[in-house]
Order: C-alpha cells, then sequence, then structure tokens
RNA sequence: GGCGCUGUAGCUCAACCGCGCGGAGCAACUCGUUGUCCACGAGAAGGCUGCGGGUUCAAGUCCCGUCAGCGCCGCCA
C-alpha cells in the first residue's frame, strides 16, 4: 500500500502535475470500455481517477473494482479542461474536487467488498431497520460523517470553554448505588456480593454535588447516562449530558456561564448569535401563556384566559369546568376557519390523547360573529372574546375548559401541533428562553405526599425556607432554570440545598423519613455536615444540542450506535441471552426464557 | 401496558373493488462500449409478499394472532 500523499476531497487546480496516492472507498466506477473512470472516496471527499488502456496493469485491476471495495491508487493529477476533439467542458461543478482528476498509474485493491445492502448515496431513502443493521454503511454517508464531527467539534468547544473558566473535568463512576427515586436503573448484578446490585448512573447528581463538597469548586463532564425507561425520537436509555457543578455561587453565575457556552458554540458552528442576555420567563407564566414549562417563542398563538366570561355563559362545559375550580382558555388560529369539519372534529379526537374530554371550536366571522361549533352557547361573549383573542374573520378559536393542568396541556401540545403544522415557524430562527421560579413540589395524590419537581437536593427560596411544612409545601419556589431553545428543553439545573437541616426538612415533606434517608442518601447528609459550600449547577444534553445543531428531530442520527426503540442494538444483537455458567456466577436465575431464538 | 402507521427481490417502490403467470428502477452478474461523472446499450438472474392461523371457488389484498421497525400516550425525580 503507498502512503497516502492527500486526502479525497483535498486536490485542486494548485495540484496539476504532482504525483499524488490516495486512499478511500470505490464510490462509484464507470467502465467505457476503454477508458474506466473510478470515483474515490474518503472522509474528506470525492476524487475522479481515470485509468487509461495503456497503463495495462492498472486498467486491468480498476476494471474489477466495484462500489465499496477498499483502494489505494496512484497517479498524477490533471487539469480536466475541455475536451480536445469536442471542446467539450470536462469539469464537474458538483465536485469540489470536479476541476481536476487524477491519471492512473497504479492500483491496488486492499479489501474486496461483498454487494453492499445498500450504496451510502442512497442512504437517506434506506428503511431505519436496515441501516441501524448495516450501521457502518450508513456512517460512511456524508451527512452522518458530518453529525459525527460537529458532535466533537461541540464537545471540544465546551472542554475548551470550560478549560478556560477555571473548570476540571472529573470522571465520576458508572457503577453506582441504585436510587428508586425518578426513573427505572439499569442494575448491573455484583459477583463479588452475590444478591447485590450496582445502578449504571442516571446522572452524576450526588456525585458531583459531593465533589463540591470536596472543594473542586468548579466541576464539568462530558458524561454518559442511563435511564431504563421508553425511548422516543428525541430520548434514547443510554445519552450523554454536559454536566457541570460551581461553588459559591447563585442562579445568575450559573445562568451566565451557561449562556456563554451556548453563545460560544452557536456562534462557532452555526455563525449564529445567542441573544445576550437569554430572556426569562418565570414558570408560572410559561405554563398561563404557552401551556408549557418549555415554550416554542418562534410564533404566537399564546393562550387567552375567558374563565370569567366563560362562566357567565350557558354553556354547562365551560361553566363546571371554572365551578369546579379550573379554567377555560382559548387560542385563535390565524386562518383556521378554513378547516373543515374533519379536521376540527380530527383536533378534538387528537386531544383526547391528552386527557381532554373534547375541544370546543367556532369559527370567526366579519363583524364579532362566531358560527358552526360552539357558536350558539357563547353568542352574549362573542364579542369580547374576538378581542381578547385579538381574532380576525376566517380565524378559529378553539377553547379547552377542564382542570388547569388538562387546559394548560391539551392548548399547550396544540398550539405546538398547529404551529408547525401551519408552517408558522420561521426557518433559521432561534428563540432561547430561562424558565425560571419553577415549583420545588408537587402534590402527590395517589401517595398522600409531595413529589420534587426537580429532585430533592433543589433549594428552596430563601424566602420560602419557613414553608417546607406539609400545609405550605406547595407553595415553594425552587432554585431551579430549564434553558429552552425552540421550544425543546436543552438542560436544567438548580441551586442545591447546602445545609443538612434544610436537606432534612425536605425529604419529610417526600415521604422519606430519616431512617430512609439515611440509608438512601446517608453518604450526602454525612458531606453536608463536614462543611458544604453553596453549590449549584446544571446539565445539558448534548444528543439534544447537537439534534439542533445538525437540523434533526431523530436522536439515533446524532449517537453513533444507537438503540430501537424496543432498546435493542440491531447490528451487534444486544440484548441477548448469557451462558447459565455466567447467571451462576452472579448467583442468579432467569425465570422466563420470553425469547428463545435469541438465545446465545 | 395502550393507540396508530409500516413490512412485497440485496435496496426503493408498483400490483384497481379480492380475479390472469406479483411488475419496474437501482445494485449485483455476463457481454459490448475510450470522456463518463446517479454514464450508456444488450442479456440473463433474482420472490415462502415478515411469520402463524382464519374467511373465500379464489388472499400480497379481508379478519385474528404474533414478530420487527417507526411515531405517540403512559413512563422519563
Amino acid at each position: 500500500m503507498q502512503p497516502r500523499t492527500h486526502k479525497c476531497g483535498q486536490l485542486r487546480k494548485e495540484h496539476v502535475g504532482q504525483s499524488v496516492s490516495l486512499s478511500g472507498w470505490v464510490n462509484n466506477y464507470r467502465d467505457l470500455g476503454g477508458i474506466i473512470f473510478i470515483d474515490i472516496r474518503d472522509y474528506t471527499g470525492v476524487t475522479q481517477v481515470k485509468f487509461q488502456p495503456e497503463n495495462k496493469a492498472a486498467h486491468e485491476l480498476a476494471n474489477r473494482f466495484r462500489r465499496e471495495d477498499v483502494i489505494c491508487i496512484q497517479g498524477t493529477v490533471v487539469l480536466r479542461g475541455k475536451d480536445p476533439t469536442t471542446g467539450k467542458d470536462l469539469t464537474n461543478p458538483k465536485l469540489a474536487t470536479g476541476e481536476i482528476e487524477i491519471d492512473g498509474l497504479t492500483a491496488e485493491l486492499l479489501s474486496k467488498a461483498d454487494n453492499p445492502p445498500f450504496l451510502p448515496d442512497d442512504a437517506e431513502k434506506v428503511n431505519e431497520e436496515t441501516r441501524l443493521q448495516y450501521r457502518y454503511i450508513d456512517l460512511r454517508t456524508p451527512r452522518l460523517q458530518k453529525i459525527m464531527r460537529t458532535r466533537h467539534r461541540v464537545a471540544k468547544i465546551m472542554r475548551d470553554y470550560f478549560d478556560d473558566n477555571g473548570f476540571t473535568e472529573v470522571e465520576t463512576p458508572f457503577l453506582c448505588k441504585s436510587t428508586p427515586e425518578g426513573a427505572r436503573d439499569f442494575l448491573v448484578p455484583s459477583r463479588l456480593q452475590p444478591g447485590s446490585f450496582y445502578a449504571l448512573p442516571q446522572s452524576p447528581q450526588l456525585f458531583k454535588q459531593i465533589l463540591m463538597v470536596a472543594g473542586m469548586e468548579r466541576y464539568v463532564q462530558i458524561v454518559r447516562c442511563f435511564r431504563d425507561e421508553d425511548p422516543r425520537a428525541d430520548r434514547q436509555a443510554e445519552f450523554t449530558q454536559l454536566d457541570l457543578e460551581m461553588s459559591f455561587v447563585d442562579q445568575d453565575d450559573v445562568l451566565n456561564m451557561v449562556e456563554g457556552l451556548m453563545r460560544r458554540i452557536w456562534k462557532q458552528v452555526l455563525d449564529v448569535d445567542v441573544p445576550n442576555p437569554i430572556p426569562r420567563m418565570s414558570y408560572a407564566e410559561s405554563m398561563s401563556r404557552f401551556g408549557s414549562d418549555r415554550p416554542d417563542l418562534r410564533f404566537g398563538m399564546e393562550l387567552v384566559e375567558i374563565s370569567d366570561i366563560a362562566a357567565t355563559t350557558d354553556f354547562g362545559v365551560f361553566k363546571d369546568a371554572v365551578a369546579k375550580g379550573g379554567c377555560v382558555k382559548v387560542i385563535c388560529v390565524p386562518g383556521g376557519g378554513a378547516m373543515t369539519r374533519k379536521e376540527t372534529d380530527g383536533l378534538a379526537e387528537w386531544a383526547k390523547g391528552f386527557g381532554a374530554k373534547g375541544l370546543a371550536v367556532t369559527k370567526v366571522l366579519e363583524g364579532g360573529k362566531v358560527d358552526t361549533g360552539v357558536a350558539k352557547f357563547i353568542g352574549s361573549i362573542a364579542g369580547e372574546l374576538i378581542s381578547r383573542a385579538k381574532a380576525n374573520s376566517g380565524d378559529l378559536l378553539c377553547f379547552a375548559a377542564d382542570t388547569n393542568k388538562i387546559v394548560h396541556r391539551v392548548l399547550g401540545e396544540l398550539r405546538v401541533k398547529l404551529g408547525k403544522e401551519r408552517g408558522m415557524i420561521k426557518e433559521g430562527d432561534w428563540k432561547w428562553l430561562w424558565v425560571m421560579d419553577f415549583p420545588a413540589f408537587e402534590w402527590n395524590a395517589d401517595e398522600k405526599r409531595f413529589d420534587s419537581l426537580h429532585h430533592p437536593f433543589t433549594a428552596p427560596r430563601d424566602e420560602d425556607h419557613d414553608k417546607l411544612t406539609m400545609e405550605k409545601a406547595g407553595e415553594v419556589i425552587a432554585k431551579a432554570y430549564d434553558i429552552v431553545c425552540n421550544g425543546s428543553e436543552l438542560g436544567g439545573g438548580s441551586i442545591r440545598i447546602h445545609r443538612s437541616d434544610v436537606q432534612g426538612k425536605v425529604f419529610n415533606l417526600l415521604g422519606i423519613d430519616d431512617d430512609n434517608a439515611k440509608v438512601k442518601f446517608g453518604f450526602l447528609l454525612d458531606a453536608l455536615r463536614f462543611g458544604a459550600p453553596p453549590h449549584g449547577g446544571l446539565a445539558l444534553g448534548l444528543d439534544r444540542i447537537i439534534m439542533h445543531l445538525c437540523g434533526t428531530t431523530n436522536i439515533r442520527d446524532v449517537i453513533a450506535f444507537p438503540k430501537t426503540q424496543n432498546g435493542a442494538d440491531l447490528m451487534t444483537q444486544a440484548p441477548s441471552q448469557v451462558d447459565l455458567k455466567q447467571l451462576t456466577e452472579l448467583s442468579l436465575r432467569v425465570q422466563t426464557h420470553a425469547k428463545p431464538d435469541k438465545a446465545v
């Protein structure tokens, strides 16, 4: 094999006359009987190589080259120019290297390829199932190559940024203690302690707090996290976080640090300016106006409160909702009046999937009138309704009347669905937001106790410390914050509790008694007793950041070896059954072999 | 755990309301072709229609089950 002198995407006019050697894959071949053209590809691009019959040995070899063979060629860079007889322009403007070609003098077959199940050129059209099975071919496509390189680059920008700011990257364990709160843990059996299990970390939360107690001051880590829950288009069981924690800080310090990072990444990767500062909105306002704690601000269609006037109508659904302490809200869909009955019925059906009993709609006419749907019930408030919703003739009004939670959920989801479907999002628009002032706790009616909205180590506002009682816990606001980009939560964090007495009170609210707390989090409570600085931090979803930067909605695109919805790796066939011997060594016995065909 | 969509040649797709021997493009194979660049021309080959059952004179098509992939709900402190 000749040593490579250049990469396949590199050669230009100025290299003409040079003797070069390239290695790569056969992207395509065109055998014209005499002259043979081979397009050779590596990660930098494609170059055309020609083999003339006069170079007999090389020509005979090239004659056998097929797609995806790995070859090495050597020859002279020549200008394509114009055909001497016909005068036709021979350059290929579609190719970065299209002004030149290589007059191939020698060729070598480094590795013969079987007929591939699909060609990298066609991959975008191919079934994802097939692509995942042959992931190494899929990854040859320029698109995925580019995503993987962007991912690398972003990780480097992150590390450089935090290095510039005095952070230290510390690796935390993958074999951890299981903490049954939150998501399901992936468990790893202990051989040395039969019957005991490690858990893979859902996040390094406790370790990073302990690193603050340990005096690291500024910690960062790009770290794999694991949650044994069902995947989604933007969620994998195994995912990567940028995790950070800082000592002697309050919210503004963390927010400023993270904003600086986002500005650097978006500037360097996309040449897009992230606003300075990123606007902030309270959780309460976000829920009220957008029905979501991660509002997409690229379009309007805000939720409008109409409970007061809805209660004055004769419409039972509206009156009941308000009487029971819920609310009635409306969103105005510009131009939605043109929707058919079938379409609006479809929306109502869809809304039921989010807990709504239905979805009331009506169309806005000229002169402050409404028609169709629930029009006959709301005639008395039509004028006020149209004015509050800022509706115009031809718009569609969508109402939800229920508990606050369901109304926000349904209209929030509907708003996003219609915003996307009706082309209300401007291409290339970026809207950033910090959502702040989350409630610390949420009442769990089933278990008759409070749950943490964020996690149990989140600090309440200083002025809310005396509300850490069963009576008032619902009013406590946490020092927690989420960063939201175009309606997607990129990350979140909080200032943590650094006093063991406050932490104890919170555990009690969550129904974790002292003994239980000691068993589960004793090491953290101990650490907090031995000199804990005030600290806080944040975790960003690296996969989601890459998705945004690369313009994909499929998280599998940004992970080199992703898993399917079933948790399977179609390439390696994981998970698989294991030898009885392995199980015995781990003191494990499997109850059912549900899929014996997958046995090892 | 639930709802929906999909499954036909190596790949991408056809095949009417259930009616003829399930077709085409690409790839692979053979032959031809000296300026192509998703080369071109000719030929030959390629199928248990995911799997199992049912309805029917007749099923790729309808029904039931099952497996797999995708999207969603639940879940994701």
